[in-house]
DNA sequence: ATTTTTGCAAATCATTTGCATATAT
DNA sequence: ATATATGCAAATGATTTGCAAAAAT
């Protein structure tokens, strides 16, 4: 009678404890679609009764993305997010709309970060990709014009 | 008599005020030479007796990073950094020892991009691309092996 | 048995806001 | 004159921490 939650497997392979809190954090997880924040989930807890605390749901997270289970995002508004992820796999392309969040192979990123590494003489460690825009549903549902959103001009009336 | 200070220029420009305190603000974030937070302009304001405030500092640098004149940074421990850039620029390499930060040409990511539009079929609106690592200065002055650090592995000591 | 984890409430940290006053235009 | 910006202190929001009790190993 084996742990069919990944989330749950990886945890006990690592060598933590397969904690209730930690169940019943990484169930609300999975039944993610989008992303979420910690406080979300610590909402949705308090409404479901589901018996975990602000603290439990920020450490429970914080493991799982220790552990690469889940991804923080640093939205472009300045928030942060978490989506599930699978381990080791770390670019994400997030739809602004609806949140979804696409896992991207890499695209040719790795030879970019070599170029930059080969052109500024900088040893490259880690580097962080998000891409931000309009899942293909979403398009569909919500076309918008050849014209990209912008942020207002520079010249624009400053007020 | 005109103004020398670009920052300023850049302001006045975008038809912002040239008030003193934002004169203050600019001149502190020209003179770093790494990144910086806004607490500690904040904090290196009130001890030289600058007379500029904990919110406007803030909102200086909300206005600058609107004009593109400086740039907020997600570092990988979570926190933020602001770093000064030249207007529309966007990409930096960041060094995790001295915090200094190159502006890095576009290096193929265009084409990555664009490959991850086809790819995946989203619409890329925005992506955020930060790299990490050590700059040409910190590698000599602190060589290190060819094993980059690594991130506990899943199967080590989890305390 | 022993170690890790939890939950709570309080603490901390970063950032924002209201509003009367001051400043730039 | 008029609009914008400032400073302060208080409010907010997110995340962390101390610690005794509870649960997993």
């Amino acid at each position: 009678m084996g742990n069919p939650d990944p989330l749950m497997t990886a945890l006990d392979d690592a060598g933590y404890y397969a904690t209730e809190p930690r169940r019943v954090v990484a169930a609300m997880v999975a039944q993610r679609e989008s992303h979420f924040t910690a406080l979300e989930l610590v909402g949705e807890a308090k409404q479901r009764h589901l018996g975990v605390g602000r603290a439990t749901v920020f450490r429970a997270l914080e493991l799982f993305e220790e552990l690469g289970l889940v991804e923080r995002l640093d939205l472009p508004a300045g928030g942060h997010a978490y989506v599930v992820c699978e381990p080791a796999h770390h670019h994400h392309i997030v739809c602004q709309r609806c949140g979804r969040a696409t896992e991207v192979d890499d695209c040719g990123i790795e030879g970019v970060s070599k170029a930059i590494e080969d052109r500024t003489g900088y040893l490259v460690d880690s580097h962080r990709i998000e891409l931000f825009g309009l899942c293909p549903d979403c398009r569909a549902s919500q076309p918008i014009s050849n014209e990209r959103r912008r942020r207002p001009s520079a010249t624009a009336d400053p007020h």
